[in-house]
DNA sequence: CTCCTTGCAAAGCCTTTGCATTTAC
DNA sequence: GTAAATGCAAAGGCTTTGCAAGGAG
């Protein structure tokens, strides 16, 4: 693999153009093929700044009138973890969430248990911290998912969340 | 909830027991009944030292001869998370393992995404971060699942793993 | 031109649910 | 005795797969 990866963006505007390019670029060398579909696939989930499911990216790209299948779009979602450019996230709802992962890295969700809330907080020195521990333990840190499952908590940091889920 | 939970396991074999209580101790509190079959399955995660999936929780269980259904097993293990008993955990394999979390707290998975190979990394520095993260973003940390995804390396330190899955 | 990729539909598989029976309290 | 839990089987829902048709290199 080039060392391209390692070239952080410059602009936030450009990283989805940046990943375009680790995409196509990754792709040629490992010989897959650069097709209209994977291509959509791969900016619907950079354009999104949450996490979506595979079936939220298949509508997304429907409304857009752009065809393609469901076997599709998991086919690429694998794709694009397999080149660390989407993260899979489980947020303790039923299924499996994906998130653009080049250049919006060092962030975790912390989710309520009670009403579901996910929020995202980032931070650079437990991405650090991350990537020491994996080196000491003999593995090179390629994505990552954190999730925190915890509670909300009120302003005078007593009340705990009891909120319904949504 | 009572504060019991704050009281760290003297010794690791008390862990179970421990654990046991606590879950009695919750259930009775929220009215839940404790039947048979939700100590055996509690038992059962408490007995092995890696992460489980529902199904080989069924299967030790009806080796041991202790009748119980899938049905009962996916919802007992719906309570112990509920009560931070155990972990869910997510190894990119295609569904949900769990794993025991009291007294076994602050470490995280490592999984090599060539040979799906999966290593343990305990630090408590790591966990502390966390805990200091959460509360300054308003939240109450409970159970954590971390997952690292990368890849072994070689003893120099250089070559990546190349194995096939098992 | 060749082989990879797509797409549809069906299959697969984990997980949940409905309802009668059993059981804890 | 009563309400909750179990268990079975069937449904549910996300994900994968087989195969024919289409498209990239």
């Amino acid at each position: 693999m080039p060392d391209t990866q390692q070239q952080l963006p410059k602009k936030s505007s450009d990283r989805t153009a940046q990943a375009e390019s680790l995409f196509k670029s990754y792709m040629k060398e490992q010989q897959f093929r650069c097709t209209t579909e994977r291509i959509a696939v791969l900016r619907e989930v950079y354009r999104s700044n949450t996490h979506l499911d595979a079936d939220e990216i298949f509508i997304q790209l429907k409304k857009k009138k752009i065809g393609i299948s469901r076997a599709t779009v998991y086919h690429t979602l694998d794709l694009l973890f397999k080149f660390h450019l989407v993260t899979k996230i489980d947020l303790g709802h039923k299924h499996t969430h994906y998130e653009k992962s080049h250049g919006v890295a060092n962030h975790l969700h912390v989710i309520c248990e009670q009403c579901g809330k996910v929020v995202e907080i980032r931070n650079n020195e437990l991405a650090n911290m991350l990537e020491t521990l994996c080196k000491e333990n003999g593995f090179e840190l390629g994505s990552f998912s954190l999730q925190l499952f915890g509670s909300c908590i009120g302003e005078e940091g007593e009340k705990k969340c009891t909120e319904k889920p949504a």
